[in-house]
RNA sequence: GGUUCCAUAGCUCAGCUGGAUAGAGCAACGGUUUUCUAAACCGUGGGCCGCAGGUUCGAGUCCUGCUGGAACUACCA
């Protein structure tokens, strides 16, 4: 069946066409949704046309309805306020959408991979502290926008790039070996990724110490930062690592070790996974061979002190360094090598990463050293960049202290659902287990649209003071209509779903249920285009509310007329069926009773 | 200094490629349950859409300038 809005179009393109001898293409017809003040289903603007026409636009609008009311299949009423031209398509149309496509599970969504193949890179984790609320929105960002693409037909895969190695793990390790006394997350009854970070906050405290130390002995701030005892032991500790020091790696695996085992517990926890991990300590070696190679073809430079760099002046960039005097990498020379790795194992077409949009001029860099060394992979890579979650008093920083831990706030949520759900006295009748499970789902259901609501290009504010809310635009408001929808299908008797829609008359409610759930398909393309779950949070809000509207208007179960009560519990299965698909869009889960 | 991003109600945010009287939630106040889940529904108050120009039949949306804020501009990752 070819959509309504393709009809309409070429209903429209037809009108114009004849009335003013022209050869419009039904692509060149822009219809719109009516604005709820109005009457209509769809609405044509006419204001482009005034020159075509030569008249005014009431005008112009009434030959164009006039041509239209000719043939009523598709529209069944136009009424025409100043310029605009508002459609009311048949009632049929509507109840046959509803009928076809209430059951089928794969509505909105495309053929699965169907598309282009698409690597998505996410998380992304320093290994020397625990995950931060950062860290959850861009988890939840990576994990979403994945189910997304996925829905719109693209091979999707997704992966994990760790930075395991470098001057940050170096300085938990030393902190460990310092004053750790052989403490593991065991013996300290710790998640592993906790306990390394205690020790990484352990030195930032002696190297700040020290620092101040040596600044009252007169040296100015940068040099003294780079001078304490702290700071040379953990530069020594990486000298070491690169070198192949057993007994330095060793420390280094089991406190990498720990922290995997955290991360991992809080990955779980939130529900995402990935198809690879990459560790930088086995990327950055192919960075270095990639700059020689770059270097040998003239897209790099050497300066007399033997530090490699590219020219970026004429796309309006610095110099950037890619390698330094001792020959040792930076960030992007792994990232070369990280691109390299990841093309070979995938040949993607896309490959997207979520990062910060504080490393908006990285990837810049990133994408024209790629290009200028001709890698075939170089024009599809794409930042999804994200703005960061500030707090109060400004960014979270780690070594402040003034981080939102992830594990901690997740903990947070599951007590707040758990207190307000025992409150609303809503754990009658279920096991423990069964209790949790439904904490648990809340909780995270509130958290994940309170995170991914926000446009991901913007930064957002948290205030740990103000609990995230539980009602109104909120992802518990979601989840409660859903499990509101599963009740009543519960207490449903009849089930057959035999009647004669054509005597189904659709109130103002259960049209508006109608036309929003028409919205979906297009929804999710949209979210796809521009990679942002918030246009599916903000489509699910909308859905809830109009069908808690349509339901407090409406009895469904008590409905007297039979055609009508049984078209209304369809649409109750289409609600709940596509807010359970757009749930899982964000990685949402949709409760049967809460 | 340079580059990029942001600015909408007291607070947190929507507002699709320019369209009709700028919308939600929270907070405040008031109302709705003998009836399918009140984590709901309805109502009231609250806005020079940062400022000033410009383009257009039409600008919160596009262009220019200004003000305010943020990030980047490390031989850190």
């Amino acid at each position: 069946m070819k959509n309504i809005q393709e009809s309409i179009k070429e209903i429209l393109a037809n009108a114009v066409n004849q009335l003013y001898q022209i050869d419009w293409k039904p692509m060149q017809i822009v219809i719109e949704a009516t604005s709820a003040d109005f009457e209509g289903d769809f609405t044509f603007v006419v204001f482009p046309l005034l020159k075509i026409s030569k008249k005014g636009p009431e005008q112009t609008a009434n030959e164009i309805a006039e041509y239209l009311r000719k043939d009523t299949t598709v529209i069944a009423s136009i009424e025409v306020v100043k310029g605009f031209v508002n459609l009311t398509v048949q009632t049929s149309y509507w109840t046959n959408f509803t009928l076809l496509n209430a059951q089928n599970i794969s509505f909105g969504y495309s053929t699965p991979q169907s598309k282009e193949n698409v690597l998505v890179e996410y998380s992304s984790p320093n290994t020397n502290k625990p995950l931060h609320l950062g860290h959850i929105r861009n988890n939840l960002l990576g994990f979403s926008v994945i189910q997304i693409l996925k829905a719109n037909g693209y091979h999707v895969k997704s992966c994990n790039l760790i930075n395991d190695r470098g001057i940050h793990i170096c300085k938990s390790m030393y902190a460990w070996l310092q004053q750790g006394n052989g403490e593991t997350p065991a013996s300290a009854q710790m998640k592993g990724d906790h306990l390394v970070g205690k020790y990484y906050v352990a030195f930032e405290k002696q190297h700040k110490l020290e620092k101040e130390a040596l600044i009252q002995n007169g040296l100015d701030e940068e040099t003294a930062s780079k001078q304490t005892k702290s700071m040379l032991q953990a530069q020594e500790l990486l000298r070491k690592w690169e070198a192949g020091d057993q007994a330095t790696i060793d420390v280094w695996k089991t406190m990498n070790g720990w922290v995997y085992e955290g991360f991992n517990a809080t990955y779980k926890q939130l529900g995402v996974e990935f198809d690879q991990y990459y560790y930088e300590s086995e990327t950055y070696l192919l960075g270095k061979k990639l700059v020689e190679e770059g270097l040998q073809q003239g897209s790099f430079f050497k300066k007399e002190n033997g530090s490699v760099w590219v020219d970026l002046t004429a796309d309006g960039l610095d110099q950037k360094l890619l390698l330094r005097a001792d020959g040792t990498s930076v960030y992007i020379t792994q990232d070369m090598g990280t691109a390299a790795l990841k093309y070979n194992d995938f040949k993607y077409d896309k490959s997207i990463y979520v990062v910060g949009n504080e490393q908006d001029y990285h990837f810049k860099v990133l994408q024209l050293i790629l290009a200028k060394t001709n890698k075939p992979y170089a024009s599809g890579i794409y930042h999804l960049s994200y703005g960061m979650v500030e707090l109060p008093e400004g960014k979270m920083k780690s070594r402040e202290g003034t981080v939102v831990d992830a594990d901690d706030l997740m903990q947070d949520m599951f007590d707040n659902a758990k207190q307000i759900t025992t409150d609303l006295g809503k754990t009658e009748g279920l096991s423990l287990d069964e209790q949790n499970q439904l904490f648990q789902t809340i909780g995270l259901g509130a958290l994940k649209y309170f995170l991914l609501k926000v446009d991901p290009k913007k930064k957002m504010m948290f205030n740990p003071k103000e609990s995230i809310d539980f009602q109104g635009n909120t992802g518990p408001f979601i989840q409660y209509t859903h499990a509101r929808i599963k009740s009543v299908l519960r207490n449903a008797k009849d089930t057959s779903f035999e009647f004669d829609s054509n005597q189904v008359k659709l109130s103002a409610f259960e049209k508006n249920m109608v036309k929003g759930l028409h919205q979906f398909p297009g929804i999710v393309d949209e979210a796809a285009r521009d990679l942002s779950p918030g246009v599916i949070c903000n489509y699910c809000y909308d859905l809830a509310k109009l069908f808690n509207q349509l339901y407090h208007e409406h009895s469904i179960l008590k409905e007297q007329d039979e055609n009508q009560r049984k078209f209304r519990l369809i649409l109750c299965m289409f609600t709940a069926q596509v807010l359970n698909r757009a749930g899982a869009l964000l990685g949402i889960q949709m409760p049967e009773r809460m």
